[in-house]
DNA sequence: CGGATATCAGTGTAACTGAAATAA
DNA sequence: CTTATTTCAGTTGCACTGATATCC
């Protein structure tokens, strides 16, 4: 059923952390592609403008925990997007230990040109699934990240 | 339903891309866990030793392509499984531009303890889900898989 | 003081790119 | 001459570690 050498072994087809690896990977790869054509460099960047549009201003620390990004890389990212002039981080002067980070007009019109570029790539990632299956990938998947903890 | 600034936004929760990405982190961090508890050191080496196993020896081309593992990451990981002296790479005489890779005695005692540690990661990576979901998430990353090209 | 925040410098793994040398 | 294989040298994105200065 599978001695052809170009085909992974059995043993890791059906191993479900391999399985995810591949998938996650080639997600990665169309999104990526998505966000180039549009001018974006980093799925991440994708991720924190989404963040700011939904939770509104917030701490770095805060949005490295809501999105699971280490704060360190957080300030990297964060650095970028200012750059670009898609947020602003200003210190907050009730507390002047955080970053005030805020999604500029510019980084909304961003927001929403990526957005679309990356709904079109989850298009493109489900479209083997039926309209059922997909929405049951999006429950498991949901159901493992619940009990994943950091 | 979802004000907790410490929860990732909705838009990314139920972004299939960005789920996968987080489920594959999870599963290779536990792999990696597992994998180190047997003086495993990389995910991919576990890969290399498992598809040799089953397929038997092969040229690293015929590996790479297996595996999904780039031409250039092979070689680097044949490299250590050869210093470790988990494999063995001898040129092939009938095609003298080939390596003909083969899993020693050690290697194939090696992958025994380590397939032990990979599956109990798997176990505590699907733990959240019941019999019949666990299959289904495989059955549903294979679907994605196959359309997947390279 | 302890605890949190932002910052800075560095590591490790995986994926990828481009090019060379060798052999079919 | 073209193609395939191995090898070498580099880059990038992402995740992570440890340390420091600042502020609550």
């Amino acid at each position: 059923v599978n001695d052809d050498p170009d085909d992974p072994p059995g043993r890791l087809r059906e191993l479900p952390s391999w399985q995810l690896a591949q998938v996650a990977n080639h997600a990665a790869r169309l999104v990526a592609d998505a966000l180039a054509q549009e001018g974006g460099r980093r799925r991440q960047h994708y991720a924190v403008l989404a963040a700011l549009a939904e939770h509104g201003p917030a701490s770095q620390a805060d949005l490295g925990r809501a999105l699971w990004i280490d704060r360190s890389d957080l300030h990297a990212l964060l650095a970028e997007l200012d750059a670009d002039g898609l947020v602003a981080r200003v210190r907050d002067e009730r507390d002047r230990r955080r970053n005030v980070v805020t999604l500029t007009r510019a980084g909304g019109v961003a927001l929403k040109r990526l957005d679309k570029r990356v709904q079109g790539a989850q298009a493109k990632l489900l479209a083997p699934l039926s309209p059922a299956d997909r929405t049951e990938l999006q429950r498991l998947l949901a159901q493992l990240l619940e009990r994943a903890g950091r």
